[in-house]
DNA sequence: CACGCTCTGCCTGCG
DNA sequence: GCAGAGCGTG
């Protein structure tokens, strides 16, 4: 009887100890962290200091084990040592710490700790707060790095049992396009019947759903192009394997075939993998899904984390309905939501919250802040993207005065890269520094792949794709013929073209390139010495010195010189690889590069405002951003108007608008030019889905005689209506006569056709256009004037 | 074989 | 409106 009231009290107090332990974090957060054992799905909203629940829960592993849930009271437990215990809730959280680290149960070490994440930046964050908490060793034993990084270190291992050689390469999406591209060619199939893009992009999902050729051409009865898919699919398939070069989907894939396959490596994940978390699992495809499965269906300690709210790729493959569908997978799944946000206004989260809850699939939750109210969101009106910009360059002067902002307190979030360019010029003018985030990336730039491939030639010269690439740039006057030439020998003996160089004189074909070819020979032979007997700086320099790219940028204009600073970059890069791997090779640098992606990305060093586009904002937080071109057909783009495209781009207004602290400022414009035509947008559908109390339309909107024109129509106290935002260009010239006017997507009633949607609405003479999708009489083209369309 | 011209197609983008 | 691809000519 006393033993059990012991052991009761040990297990109160304990729970209490840790409860005031963690007492910085939230409910839902502490929730998160002590559900160390079985399946665990964390809903964590935008701000809601998700990356902390994930480091706090693996350190908390590592300290305690399961401590916490475990039920096991130590045997020798004495009253006398549970009254200390008790005592020692008065303690500090460092000191408790260290009482409980004595009653440690299943004590898990780092190096059985798994994390996934979805960049590298992610991963190397992620890296830094464990250390900050854990400290540098045991931190740098967990396995934490993005999936490709993770699942690369298993190809590598086990990758020859799958038929792979022990040096397989990595294609880039470029690499794969142009592989891709000499299979359709192969196939005689057209591009202007299959754009490769496309072909590539469908290849992309079938792999991100494990679909392999064989499964999808034995698929029964398919239309005309999911053959010629399945073609093109098998054959890419093929060439990819006797290059032994994996792209980025294989990576994945064929890491879930491995695990499915050999018992070796499955054993070794599920024996070492004892705690599983995975980061921005919104974002995660049915391949990915999969993997993580496998990965722990022995112990299946899998912790997901993740805001379906903030699903954004779906373009690119990610399924949503993994993170919706957890429980489904996993009936047993513990699932703790978190919606206490730490980063902005409430008028903020009250706008986001708006707009998210118009969405039919997804998790029921909503943000909240203890903070203050903070500044309406502001939507404003211009006349053009000119205006546009300067709007936000003058706000920015204006608040960095005001307000004492710096200019990195800025951020302008954009749907498009395209947008960026009036800002960045308007900026420039105006004199407020900035940065552009994202575009081309630095290792996706012609002369840094050129180099790159020169490395990749030299590090294997089996792979024909990179040797095409270089061995005509810059030119040393081999021909397409030529090079074709060569590829027709190579494949009818069965080796890699560069051989077929080699042994040029005793190819009639060819022989009498004979001395071209033996002078791009000698520049690979040399190459390779040099690799093995110098450092990779050297290296790097021998190569654009040798095969002539440095001169043929030297000699140049100004763009030559900007491609000669990023060569020069590169050898930087080479050089600070070469510092910081630890054995440092050719091949690994090559890998290195191959699966990163932001070395230009985002640091928040420097005082610029920071451009880009909402995509890549996901993670990041500004104090005040800009929304430009908040407009239908922009955002959202015209092309997403389907149920579940539009789902997403709601999200994405969603993830743009939770990256701001204090400040938000939404834009459009009455005229923008788009590839090179001139359209008027309406307002984005999704400003009318913020609460009225969280915005503010700009006083100054409208200025002069159409501002007191249209304030006295709309009887809205000088706001610019909704109505007069779709159809702009009729008001002006004759304000009045049309009565009430409506846009795209109102509802509507006409007194013989009933109710219906309007699809559009164009200013013509005077007058309003309307095209009406009714209900029950189908679609009519009425004029505004004589309409009486009354709202519904 | 290289260069210059016309034609096309265009969102978002990690690894 | 612009860049990259494809084609034709010197």
């Amino acid at each position: 009887m006393a033993e059990t009231t012991v052991a009761e009290r040990f297990d109160r107090i304990k729970r209490l100890l840790f409860e005031k332990m963690y007492g910085r974090l939230n409910e839902g957060q502490k929730q998160a962290v002590f559900a160390v054992n079985g399946p665990l799905l964390v809903l964590a909203g935008a701000g809601t200091g998700k990356t902390t629940v994930i480091v706090e829960r693996i350190a908390h592993i590592i300290r305690f084990g399961d401590l916490y849930e475990s039920s096991a009271c130590p045997v020798d437990m004495t009253p006398g040592e549970v009254a200390r215990l008790e005592a020692a809730i008065q303690l500090g959280e460092d000191e408790i710490a260290q009482v409980l680290a004595d009653y440690v149960t299943n004590p898990c070490p780092p190096w059985d700790i798994l994390c996934f994440t979805f960049t590298n930046k992610a991963a190397d964050e992620m890296k830094d707060r464990l250390a900050q908490t854990l400290g540098d060793e045991t931190a740098s034993a967990i396995w934490a790095g993005t999936f490709h990084s993770i699942c690369m270190r298993f190809l590598r291992k086990y990758g020859e049992s799958l038929g792979y050689s022990k040096d397989f390469t990595v294609y880039d999406t470029e690499d794969s396009k142009r592989c891709l591209k000499s299979c359709m060619q192969e196939l005689d199939i057209d591009e202007a019947v299959l754009p490769v893009k496309s072909a590539l992009a469908d290849i992309s999902r079938l792999k991100e759903k494990l679909i392999t050729p064989q499964e999808f051409s034995a698929d029964a009865q398919k239309d005309l192009r999911s053959k010629r898919v399945a073609l093109v699919y098998a054959l890419y398939q093929k060439k990819m394997r006797d290059a032994s070069a994996v792209d980025f989907d294989d990576i994945i894939m064929q890491t879930v075939r491995l695990l499915e396959t050999n018992g070796e490596a499955f054993d070794f994940c599920n024996g070492r993998f004892r705690y599983v978390s995975v980061d921005e699992f919104q974002d995660t495809n049915p391949a990915q899904l999969r993997l993580i499965q496998l990965m722990t269906e022995r112990r299946r300690n899998i912790m997901v984390v993740g805001d379906d709210d903030q699903s954004i790729y779906r373009f690119r493959g990610a399924t949503i309905e993994n993170i919706l569908n957890f429980d489904s997978g996993y009936p047993d799944a513990r699932i703790v939501r978190i919606e206490e946000n730490y980063r902005s206004t409430s008028n903020i989260l009250n706008a986001a919250n708006g707009i998210i809850s118009n969405n039919k699939g997804r998790h029921e939750k909503r943000l909240f802040t203890n903070g203050p109210q903070g500044e309406k969101i502001v939507y404003r009106k211009c006349e053009n993207q000119l205006e546009e910009a300067k709007f936000i360059a003058g706000k920015i002067l204006e608040l960095s005065m005001k307000e004492k902002r710096k200019y990195s307190d800025f951020a302008v979030l954009y749907r498009m890269n395209s947008q960026s360019n009036v800002i960045e010029s308007v900026f420039s003018r105006s004199g407020i520094p900035h940065r552009l985030i994202g575009g081309t990336r630095f290792y996706e730039r012609k002369e840094i792949k050129d180099i790159l491939a020169y490395l990749a030639v030299v590090s294997n010269p089996a792979d024909d794709l990179r040797l095409r690439r270089i061995i005509n740039e810059p030119k040393r006057k081999i021909g397409d013929k030529l090079v074709s030439d060569i590829e027709i020998i190579a494949s009818a003996n069965g080796i890699p073209m560069f051989e077929v160089i080699k042994d040029a004189p005793f190819y009639p074909q060819i022989c009498r390139s004979a001395q071209k070819l033996k002078d791009f020979c000698d520049l690979i032979t040399e190459l390779s010495k040099i690799r093995d007997t110098a450092p990779l700086d050297v290296l790097f320099e021998k190569t654009i010195e040798l095969s002539g790219y440095r001169a043929m940028l030297v000699n140049g204009g100004e763009e030559e010189a900007e491609k000669l600073q990023n060569v020069e970059e590169l050898i930087s890069n080479a050089q600070s690889y070469q510092s910081a791997a630890d054995e440092p090779s050719l091949s690994g640098f090559l890998e290195e590069v191959a699966l990163m992606s932001d070395i230009d990305n985002y640091d928040s060093t420097g005082n610029a405002v920071a451009l880009m586009t909402v995509h890549s904002a996901k993670g990041l937080e500004f104090p005040v951003i800009f929304v430009p071109g908040f407009e239908e057909n922009i955002f959202p783009p015209s092309a997403s108007f389907e149920k579940e495209d539009i789902e997403e781009e709601r999200r994405l207004a969603y993830v743009a608008v939770t990256r701001a602290k204090e400040r938000v400022f939404l834009l459009s414009v009455n005229e923008r030019t788009l590839y090179g035509r001139t359209n008027k947008n309406r307002e984005s559908r999704f400003l009318r889905e913020i609460p009225q109390e969280c915005l503010r339309k700009d006083e100054q909107v409208e200025n002069g005689r159409r501002a007191s024109a249209l304030s006295r129509q709309s009887g809205k106290n000088g706001f610019i209506s909704r109505e007069f935002a779709q159809v702009p260009a009729l008001t002006r010239s004759s304000p009045a006569k049309a009565g009430a006017t409506f846009g795209a997507g109102d509802r509507v009633t006409h007194m013989f056709f009933g109710s219906g949607t309007v699809l559009s609405a164009t200013p013509v003479g005077g007058d309003i256009l309307y095209v009406v999708a009714f209900d029950d009489k189908g679609t009519k083209k009425l004029m505004g004037t004589y309409a009486k369309l009354k709202k519904e």
